[in-house]
DNA sequence: GCCGTTTTCGGCCCGACTGTTTTCAGTCG
C-alpha cells in the first residue's frame, strides 16, 4: 500500500467522520494527515517496517500513527470500516460532484435512497431533491449542472498545457490594457504542481474594468461565469476555468500570497501569525490588539512582517517549510540559471524532428557549457534506433560539429533496458560513449518485482550514467510502471548511478516526492529535457521547478557542475564518482 | 485528533459566495 492510497483512506475517513457528526477538529486532523501523507517523500510502508516514529510527521499523533500502522500491516482500518458500514452506501461517490459536501451527500443518500450519481440525477429530475429541507430549485439546478460538467471533462489539466494558456492570457491582457502594472498567475500553477485545477491570474491597475472586459472578450473564452467588480471568472478553450482579480498596488502582496496557497500552507501561516497577535487575510495583516490593517505591495514585505524570509512558492505545501523558514534555515533553491548543460537530447538520426546542427545551435544559444546527444538505441525500432554502425558514424559527425562550437558535445545514447534487464548495446560499445542514459520503453506491464530488478540490473552496468524517465509515466495518459522506488533509489546510491528528472512537462519524472527522497539518499540527479525538437529545450524550466518542489539546491544536481568537474565525474568509475559529486573528489 | 517560548487542557485560519432563509448552513479555496 503506497502513500497516496493511505492518504486516500484518511481523506475518506475525514468525510465519513464529518457525516457521522464528529467534531470538526477531528475531521480536520484526518484531512491534514491525509494531505501531509500525500506529500511525504518516505514510503510509510517502509517507515513502519523500519519502526520509524510516525509521530515526527506533522499532524500525526498517537491515534493516527497507530491507524497508519494498522492499515499498512493489515490492509484495513477498523475505524474506517466501522464508519463506512454505519453510513448509507454510496455517500462517498456522491461527494465527487462539486457542490455536494458531506451534509448534502448524507441527505441525498438517506432521504432519497440514492447511492450513485445516476440515481441522484434521476431523483433531482423527478423533483424529489427540491422538496427536501434547505434545498430548492436553484440548488437542484446547480447540482445537475455540476454532474454534467463532471462528465464532459476529466479533472485536472497537466501543467504543460495550463502554463502556456496562462502566459498567453497575461500577454493578451497586458497588450490590451497598458494600464496593467503587476500581473502574474497564482495558485497551483505558481507552485508548479504537476496538474492544475484552474488558472488564477492576479494583477494591479488603476482601473480594473477595462481588464475585466478584455478578459471576457478574448477569442478563446467559451463562457463567462462571473463578471463582478472584484472577481471575474471565465472558461477558456479547452474547458479550463480562469479567475481574474485586480486590486490596488498596495494590496498586491497579500493578494498574491493568499491566492498562491497552498491552502494548507496558508492555514499553517495563519496559525503562526495568530500566535504573534496578527491575523492574515487577502487584504493584508491585521494587528489583533489595535485592529489596524497593514497593507503590503509585495510578498517579500508580507512575509517579512511575520519575520520570515520569502518562502518560494514551490515549497508552500504546508509541510515543514514554515519551521525551516522561521529557524532561518531556508536554503537557496536551484534556479534555471544554475543549469550548465542538457544531457538527454535527440536528433533526426532517431525519432527527433531536427538535425544535430540545429539542436546543438539551440542549446549553445542558451549559454550551456555542455550537452549530450543521446539518440535511441537499435532495439527501439519504432524510434528509428541507431545500429552500432550508425552510432559510430554519428560520432564522427558530432566531432565535426564540435569544431568551432563553444559548447562541449558529449556523445551518448538513450539505451533501451530490455525486458530481461540487459542493455541494448554490448559493453564495449557503451564504453565508447561519454554519457549513457538507460531507459525502459517496453514491457511496461511487468510486475513490481520484475521491473525493480530490471532497472537495478541496468544500474549495475559500469557504463550507465543515469536512468532516464525512471517511472515512465505520461501525465494524464499513462500510469507509472510498478516498481519499488525506495529500492531503486537505494540501488542508485549504492552503484553511483544518477537518476534523471525528465523535464518534459508531460513526464516530470522523477516527480517531486521522489526527488526529495533521492536527495535524502545522496543520489545524483540530472535534469534533462529529452528534447526531440528545437523548441523543447525550453522545458528545462519545468524540470527546475519540479526539482525546487523537491527542495533541490544546485549541489544536488549534476548538470549544475562546471564542465571540468562534470568531466571529472564522468571519468571517475562508479561508484567512486559519488565522491566527485559530493565535492570530495 | 493534534499540539505547546500562553497551555498536558483548551484551544484549534479566514473569508466569499450561494441559496435558503429572516439569521445562517453548506461548500469552496
Amino acid at each position: 500500500m503506497d502513500n497516496s492510497e493511505i492518504a486516500q483512506v484518511f481523506e475518506e475517513l475525514a468525510i465519513l467522520s464529518e457525516m457521522k457528526g464528529d467534531v470538526v477538529f477531528k475531521v480536520r486532523a484526518y484531512q491534514r494527515a491525509a494531505r501531509t501523507i500525500e506529500q511525504l517523500s518516505l514510503s510509510l510502508e517502509k517507515a513502519v517496517s523500519d519502526e520509524v516514529d510516525l509521530k515526527t510527521i506533522p499532524g500525526v499523533g498517537s491515534a493516527i500513527s497507530s491507524k497508519i500502522k494498522e492499515l499498512v500491516t493489515t490492509g484495513k482500518m477498523e475505524t474506517y470500516e466501522k464508519l463506512a458500514s454505519e453510513l448509507p452506501p454510496g455517500v462517498l461517490t456522491l461527494m465527487n460532484v462539486p457542490g455536494i459536501g458531506p451534509k448534502t451527500a448524507m441527505l441525498v443518500a438517506t432521504e432519497l435512497g440514492a447511492s450513485t450519481v445516476e440515481e441522484m440525477e434521476s431523483a433531482i429530475l423527478a423533483g424529489r431533491l427540491s422538496a427536501l429541507p434547505r434545498m430548492g430549485e436553484k440548488t437542484a439546478e446547480n447540482i445537475l449542472r455540476h454532474i454534467r460538467s463532471l462528465r464532459s471533462k476529466d479533472g485536472r489539466t497537466p501543467i504543460g498545457q495550463a502554463l502556456p494558456i496562462a502566459e498567453s492570457i497575461i500577454a493578451s491582457l497586458r497588450e490590451a490594457c497598458p494600464d496593467v502594472r503587476e500581473m502574474e498567475y497564482a495558485g497551483s500553477l505558481r507552485r508548479w504542481q504537476e496538474t492544475i485545477g484552474d488558472i488564477d491570474i492576479m494583477g494591479t491597475a488603476h482601473d480594473a474594468q477595462p481588464i475585466i472586459d478584455a478578459l471576457a472578450s478574448l477569442p478563446s473564452v467559451q463562457q463567462v461565469l462571473v463578471k463582478g467588480p472584484k472577481k471575474t471568472s471565465v472558461v477558456v478553450h479547452p474547458g479550463i476555468q480562469v479567475d481574474l482579480r485586480i486590486v490596488d498596488d498596495d494590496s498586491y502582496g497579500a493578494l498574491i500570497q493568499y491566492f498562491t496557497g497552498s491552502q494548507q500552507h496558508n492555514v499553517r501561516l495563519r496559525e503562526y501569525a495568530v500566535q504573534r497577535g496578527l491575523s492574515l487575510n487577502e487584504y493584508g495583516i491585521t494587528v489583533l490588539e489595535t485592529g489596524t490593517l497593514e497593507k503590503f505591495a509585495d510578498e517579500t514585505s508580507f512575509y517579512g512582517r511575520l519575520d520570515l524570509p520569502l518562502i518560494p512558492p514551490e515549497v508552500r505545501e504546508g509541510m515543514w517549510e514554515l519551521d525551516i523558514a522561521s529557524r532561518g534555515d531556508m536554503p537557496y533553491l536551484l534556479e534555471l540559471s544554475d543549469i550548465r548543460g542538457d544531457l538527454h537530447v535527440h536528433s533526426n538520426w532517431s525519432d527527433g524532428r531536427d538535425s544535430i546542427e540545429d539542436m546543438v545551435g539551440t542549446l549553445a544559444a542558451k549559454g550551456y557549457q555542455y550537452m549530450a546527444l543521446t539518440d535511441h538505441s537499435a532495439g527501439l525500432g519504432v524510434a528509428n534506433g541507431l545500429s552500432i554502425e550508425r552510432l559510430r558514424q554519428q560520432r564522427t559527425v558530432l566531432d565535426t560539429v564540435q569544431q568551432g562550437c563553444p559548447m562541449k558535445l558529449f556523445h551518448g545514447s538513450e539505451v533501451d533496458i530490455r525486458a530481461d534487464g540487459s542493455l541494448d548495446y554490448p559493453d564495449d560499445m557503451l564504453a565508447e560513449l561519454d554519457v549513457v542514459i538507460a531507459s525502459v520503453h517496453s514491457g511496461l506491464g511487468q510486475s513490481s518485482e520484475k521491473m525493480t530488478a530490471r532497472i537495478i540490473n541496468a544500474m549495475h552496468n559500469p557504463h550507465v550514467t543515469a536512468i532516464g524517465h525512471p517511472t515512465g509515466r505520461l501525465l494524464g495518459t499513462r500510469d507509472a510502471v510498478e516498481a519499488d522506488m525506495e529500492a531503486l533509489l537505494q540501488a542508485a546510491a549504492d552503484t553511483g548511478t544518477a537518476m534523471e528528472v525528465n523535464a518534459s512537462p508531460w513526464r516530470l519524472d522523477l516527480k517531486d516526492t521522489h526527488i526529495t527522497r533521492a536527495r535524502e539518499l545522496g543520489v545524483p540527479l540530472i535534469i534533462n529535457t529529452d528534447s526531440h525538437a528545437t523548441e523543447e529545450p525550453e522545458a528545462m524550466r519545468f524540470g527546475v521547478a519540479i526539482a525546487r518542489r523537491g527542495w533541490c539546491e544546485p549541489h544536488h544536481v549534476l548538470n549544475t557542475m562546471p564542465l571540468e568537474r562534470f568531466q571529472a565525474f564522468l571519468s571517475t568509475p562508479k561508484p567512486q564518482r559519488l565522491r566527485v559529486f559530493a565535492g570530495l573528489g
